[in-house]
DNA sequence: CCACTTTATTTGTATTACTATTAAATTATT
DNA sequence: AATAATTTAATAGTAATACAAATAAAGTGG
């Protein structure tokens, strides 16, 4: 009963995340500038109609992506563009959710052109003995899939596919982009914005060659399957 | 007078920060293991004798770099590795704090290799006007401190021009890299652990190119440039 | 006109109280 | 006795308020 108008302000979920969902996306659209001073704390407290500490919380967190940065006196100011973290999960979600999803798309496969096919050749050398199992696991999956195709446990499969690659780099700077890779699979499911083709040879190229410990072939493979997608992906929305 | 035990309990700057640094440190070393139930935020709050508050804006803060999480009931669990945003430049930060800096050269090199070219590449083609006479000015200064050899002032024009070029990639999953480079690069300063060769025409032939607009030959150069210096890095420390 | 001091504003920290969530123990029911 | 529903207790989440610290801007004195 007495939770009814907490629904009303958005989905239920924990206050501060809301607030901060809300500022992000005006920040991230456009709607307020970059360098701008955002209003007071008690401003922002009665517009949103929660209390200090939710909204302190808020705006900690999205200092925390980059977004804001705050300063005794001067107030909280929208930092430059440059130092906002792309490449955090929870900042893609609110950027998907506004709408110009076609260049985060693009973006996003250059991105990929940059990293897989390195990814690939580096877990082919130092992916461990579980991770192989899992990988192994993962594409027995994706080839029974393709066999009897749906879209949406191939997705899933494809994706698990290559967050694994990423895991098994053995390097930490690959691993944010397992998250990334997560996400964004995530908003093609939702928006359903992939055509369906598997790649199910591309995709056992690269597999062989991880297990075989081939880095140069798993590089190569991973430059193929990318090249092939390239075609596939672009004229979407 | 008063703030005398401030400055004990560590650098005087914001509570909440060195209390997320203490137990990021923790976290990261391994002092405190992946997927285990840190102390109640009461504990925690007489443990470094700061207020719930603070507290809580040092959880909130490591949550969003996906060291923590937190649920009702349960507490707040260290995350499994995989979920660590290595890529956000204040982890590194407290990364590099701890010490085994060989491991993280080694693979930022590594990222580097993967992502430098593409970059170099994407800025040859995407650079705005007001980019490219950023990036011809620093690299002017690299061209007159090569002649005047200071190691201070060309890494700091070094660390200026890579990072240009991934601002100037149109990119935006490419903008947190410049971030991530300033912050090893001044590590790489404060440990002094690079030899003094500048490569002073290898990165002309990166500026070059990207100023012809020719993308491949940008490419190229750059993975030139990453040949040359690997001989150089791997042994400090 | 400059250097210094005061003041006012805004974020930062602290304290306390209450709410919501949920894992686990308890009880009731089949 | 086993299972399902209920209660309980522990913990994070939210709120409200007060005070501290920092600092930009206004004011003051030399």
């Amino acid at each position: 009963m007495q939770n009814a108008f907490v629904e009303i302000a958005g989905v239920k979920r924990s206050l501060h995340v809301q607030v901060a969902r809300e500022i992000a996306r005006k920040i991230l659209s456009g709607e307020v500038a970059q360098n701008e001073i955002i209003p007071g704390e008690m401003t922002l407290c009665e517009q949103f109609k929660v209390s200090r500490t939710s909204l302190r919380e808020a705006i900690k967190l999205l200092t925390s992506k980059g977004l804001l940065e705050s300063k005794p006196k001067v107030g909280t100011r929208v930092t430059d563009r440059e130092n906002w973290n792309f490449l955090d999960s929870q900042l893609l979600d609110w950027l998907i959710d506004i709408g110009d999803n076609n260049a985060v798309y693009r973006d996003f496969l250059s991105l990929r052109n940059a990293l897989e096919p390195e990814a690939a050749a580096l877990a082919a050398e130092n992916a461990s003995a579980q991770q192989r199992i899992l990988l192994s696991a993962t594409f027995q999956k994706m080839d029974d899939i393709s066999k009897n195709f749906d879209l949406e446990s191939w997705t899933e499969a494809d994706m698990e596919f290559h967050r694994l690659i990423f895991l098994s780099t053995g390097n930490s700077f690959y691993l944010p982009f397992a998250n990334v890779l997560c996400t964004m699979f995530k908003s093609f499911i939702t928006h359903s914005s992939v055509r369906g083709s598997t790649c199910i040879n591309e995709h056992r190229a690269i597999y062989s060659a991880i297990m075989a410990g081939d880095s140069v072939k798993a590089r190569q493979a991973n430059v193929d399957l990318l090249n092939k997608s390239k075609r596939r992906l672009p004229s979407s929305d």
